[in-house]
DNA sequence: TGTACATCAGTGAACGCGCGTTCACTGATGTAC
DNA sequence: TGTACATCAGTGAACGCGCGTTCACTGATGTAC
């Protein structure tokens, strides 16, 4: 990697990590700077704006958040070629991964965003509402497959369903945040996994 | 009321609504006494500093939010003695209610603070998780209530499944407010409800 | 291969504005005797 | 009932600090001929 585009790695690990924690605007360029062992003009040399690093800590966020998507399901799929199986696994592949971070989950950007949505401007707000339909249509296709061959007990709106899948996991962070248990998270894609498997089951055992 | 304590709770009102668009940090108190129509040393006569506005709004939240589940559930046992058949229907009621916020629900003061939580001192750090375990109690009560008739189809931790209450309904606003969709929280609220139907239903019809 | 120029990845100093906080003061209302 | 004092709910002016942003400049690396 150029020794450029390391510094701006740099700069958004460190900014990712304090606006998880201590919200965007809380989080000062000095600090980002300090941390990143840089001069301020340093952070505008890449940045043209604060705001630019709100976007470029979305964008990055999807195209990370996806690749693991990508990587967990792929694996879940290798598993198992029943969708609904494959579905389950990556579920429960999820959730180890969640259990294995020690700190809990550090939070999810477009969280922060959509929680201090005013302070930013259309571009910031259309890359977040993006992040969530691209999750949608991921977990939506998934549904799709997974219906075609196990009728859900009830009818239920598959849009709907898919969301939870994001739902559970931001909902569970807030909660693991708030509590200060790490583990809260974990437990929460674990019942999330629970109703999936109760919903596309057949009434009697197969 | 007196004087005085209707300034603090306009105080409030204001200070709400822009921490949840916005963030704690980025709302400036003088933002606040411009829309309440007070002067700067007006707010500080109510609040010693800027601290203890977001422990009164975490405080003030617990109380209201209480308010609505004890009034919710209570409606929902005077419709039904059946523990579960009375969640359901709170469930539903909270619902109704959630669809019946024109712009969706304004969010949740324990979220925001804690995706902000470096920001502030210990005691609203307490206040926060003081919070999400009292509704951890609460629902976990009722789920107490329904597994003793209605033995769960397959054994789930309760504590988890009563902080599942407030994580779909967390995960719900992240979600509504990130796709700018205000009825993503309902769809949510009443895909739950379709998991704690079917988890403690018998395996035929009663 | 050497030289001229361009680009990259920053530095250093300065800027003005807005922020949270303080402090001395004040008019209206409440209370004691 | 009248008067003295206390409390309530603020006002107005000033404070210094930290913030995001700008701008002229610079040394190291890359590219053309």
């Amino acid at each position: 990697m150029a020794r450029g585009s390391e510094t701006r790695v740099r700069i958004l690990d460190i900014a990712q990590d304090a606006v998880l924690a201590k919200g965007f605007d809380a989080t000062s360029i000095d600090e980002i700077v300090a941390a990143a062992e840089i001069t301020k003009s340093g952070f505008f040399y890449h940045f043209p704006d604060k705001n630019a690093l709100a976007l470029a800590l979305i964008e990055r966020h999807i195209e990370v958040e996806d690749a693991i998507f990508d990587d967990l399901f792929a694996r879940a799929r290798e598993l198992s070629d029943d969708p609904l199986h494959a579905f389950l696994i990556g579920l429960r592949l999820l959730a180890e991964m969640l259990a294995d971070m020690p700190n809990g989950h550090p939070g999810c950007i477009v969280a922060t965003a959509a929680y201090q949505d005013r302070q930013f401007d259309r571009a910031v707000r259309d890359a977040n509402r993006r992040a969530v339909l691209g999750w949608r249509a991921r977990f939506r296709a998934m549904f799709d497959e997974i219906a075609a061959r196990y009728p859900p007990r009830e009818p239920v709106d598959l849009d709907a369903l898919a969301d939870m899948v994001n739902t559970v996991v931001e909902g569970g962070i807030v909660m693991s945040k708030a509590l200060g248990e790490p583990g809260a998270t974990v437990d929460q894609v674990l019942l999330l996994r629970t109703f999936v498997k109760q919903l596309f089951s057949p009434d009697r055992p197969v």
